[in-house]
DNA sequence: GTCTATAAATGGATAGAC
DNA sequence: GTCTATCCATTTATAGAC
């Protein structure tokens, strides 16, 4: 944060203009709506300077994707860290989910909704990530304490994120009249009678 | 069917065929992904055929995409229509759009989870078409009867259909190890018990 | 490390014969 | 109604100056 004036970026913070940037273009039009050059444009950089940070137009969203994977993962775990069992730690991380698509609807949008694979053909799909593994595993230790029925894992974890997932969804199509975040308690209620022993 | 021969199509079949090879090519690689060479090419036809046909690749995408929608309205309105009350016609509808997953996959990929607005731009979201009015239809009806208890009808809907779209999800990202039929039962026990009465 | 200018390829769409 | 051949715009990526 030494230069405030928005005149010319140089080095790690052009770096992150250009990420910011294809982070908001990438969210609004999709991937595929946008060129190097929208990038460019609108984040105010050269292409050769794109192209010296960015082995090219794929890399850069690789990069972008595991910045945003990594930032819902810190807020994931974060949220399960203060929290002791299954309901505790499945109503933190919602909580944690809903604010995060409210303040950071590009990223939810990109990380949750984009088709990776599209665009990123090593990528494995995002059930498999570090964040959805977590989710299920909070469930699984939950069954394994008698806090929720024993039943099957995929199940048990689809029927408690599943609808709080469904709910975000429609925050991002701006399907909901209140705000996402006033839905909590209704939300993780009826996740908990869905699961609980 | 006068001509079973695959040599070469015509009028309505041609169109037919088209429709189908986009359908595989735009569920395997993304509508981006996917030039009209392409498809011409895997389709057996010519270009100017295609193009006598559709006004254009987005107008193809968007025939495809009602087509692919007024099926899976039919497959909900059909699977609703033998049943009385919230659950079985909930019930109905979840058995009815796991056997599509798995015997339209692709329908599915391409109806659920691409971004349509992507390449659609007038498109609106997936959440406000018919197939999803229906099933919030059926939650609220069932509020009315008191089947279901009273609470917010979002909630209530994506209670009830967010964990079976979550396990369709995984099902397409090839993540289940048994069939998909075989979690019916409890996908709708879960459901069911987060919203009954 | 950043810039401008340009190369090389691809893709959507059209023209006109049959 | 279907075909082949081709146009033109766009896009990713590179070259080379500063």
């Amino acid at each position: 944060m030494t230069d405030t004036a928005p005149s010319r970026l140089r080095g790690d913070s052009l770096r992150e203009m250009v990420l910011e940037t294809a982070l908001r273009l990438f969210s609004e039009r999709g991937y595929f709506n946008t060129s190097v050059h929208d990038i460019r444009r609108a984040a105010g950089v050269s292409t050769g300077a794109i192209y010296h940070h960015f082995a090219g137009k794929e890399a850069l969203a690789k990069a972008l994707y595991d910045a945003l994977l990594s930032r819902m993962e810190t807020a994931v775990d974060t949220a399960c860290a203060g929290q002791q069992g299954c309901l505790a730690q499945g109503r933190a991380i919602i909580a944690r989910l809903f604010e995060l698509t409210v303040e950071q609807p590009r990223t939810m949008q990109f990380v949750l909704l984009a088709q990776h694979r599209e665009f990123l053909p090593q990528e494995p799909p995002i059930c498999s990530s570090q964040p959805f593994q977590r989710m299920r595993k909070v469930v699984e230790d939950g069954m394994s304490t008698g806090e929720v029925r024993s039943m099957e894992p995929w199940v048990a974890a689809t029927a408690l994120f599943g609808g709080a997932l469904r709910m975000m969804n429609l925050q991002l199509d701006q399907a909901l009249d209140r705000p996402l975040i006033s839905y909590l308690d209704e939300v993780v209620d009826c996740a908990w009678r869905a699961i609980r022993a």
